[in-house]
DNA sequence: TGACCGATGCAACCAAGTTGCATAGATTGC
DNA sequence: GCAATCTATGCAACTTGGTTGCATCGGTCA
């Protein structure tokens, strides 16, 4: 699935001037190859299927790799942030779709929504470093089965 | 500050199919006199400077205003939600910038920038009921104060 | 008047994330 | 090669923001 050129996920946080070490590069790989960006849990649960990792150190890899910029934070409708793979890691930024009936959050297309925001970021006073774009509602499978209702 | 017509909160509440009551109309009170949107926390702090409810109440009041469009959750950089105005209260849908130094959050104008999403909104197979643009960086006190180190 | 219903208070609980501290494993200087 | 030095990790305790269960209180209505 997830296409790495030579040295994989290790170069790749190395690249960024971090250690790689088994568990981040596991951390990193689960984010590339997944469609959708996950919770930490989500995170530890996958890694937990083939190595015991403490989930502390699943926060502290995203954390550097945030810090990095290998990987990105994005809020969602709920409580919990999830993780996608960051601007350094050859990703396009792009909004998301957040299900507040079953909390599934999608990726959308980068061409999804057209966003000018040149002008405003140019007179503002303060510094702009990211933008999100984030629509909630229900998704299409929580549509088939069951409408709306909260 | 917060110019109210005939009957002032308490109707606009009742009119929302909510019971309006000391508590709910002094919490709304709080959301429209604010210049940006606001903690659980800072609306009970402010809340309790006059008299004791307890933050359940907050909380609970937030809810069912977020529920009935009186008020809007809106997510932020932090782990805490913040609240404004909702639509059913004259209130413009509008983006908002979050200081990751600070942690303060403020309303942009409603033109700050322009999002363009009815063609995807017409293909996309789920139900969208709300957009959320959200620029994260360093407000200008913060820039003046010390950089955009963490 | 009396049944009812919803708003509130309060305490317990919960989920997500953070922090302190000890250890183990790798790296560096010599 | 060996010791001094990082630093990533594990684990437990803690914090923060929010939710839930339950008892009570205050209106509304038959
Ligand atoms: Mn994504
Ligand atoms: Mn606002
Ligand atoms: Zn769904
Ligand atoms: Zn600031």
């Amino acid at each position: 699935m997830g296409k790495e050129e030579a040295g994989g996920y290790p170069s790749l946080i190395e690249d960024s001037g971090l250690a790689s070490t088994p568990a981040r590069a596991q951390v990193l790989e689960i984010l590339a190859n997944s469609q959708s960006p996950l919770t930490a849990r989500e995170i530890h649960a996958t890694l937990a299927r083939t190595q015991a990792v403490d989930r502390t150190t699943v926060y502290r890899s995203l954390d550097v790799f945030v810090e990095a910029g290998l990987a990105e934070r994005i809020t969602s409708g709920d409580r919990a942030f999830r993780y996608g793979m960051g601007r350094r890691s050859l990703h396009a930024r792009h909004p998301h779709f957040f299900c507040r009936q079953c909390g599934d959050m999608e990726c959308l297309s980068a061409g999804a929504v057209e966003l000018r925001m040149e002008d405003f970021v140019r007179t503002f006073a303060g510094l702009v470093e990211r933008v999100e774009v984030r629509m909630d509602g229900i998704c299409k499978n929580c549509l088939r089965r069951g409408g709306a209702g909260k």
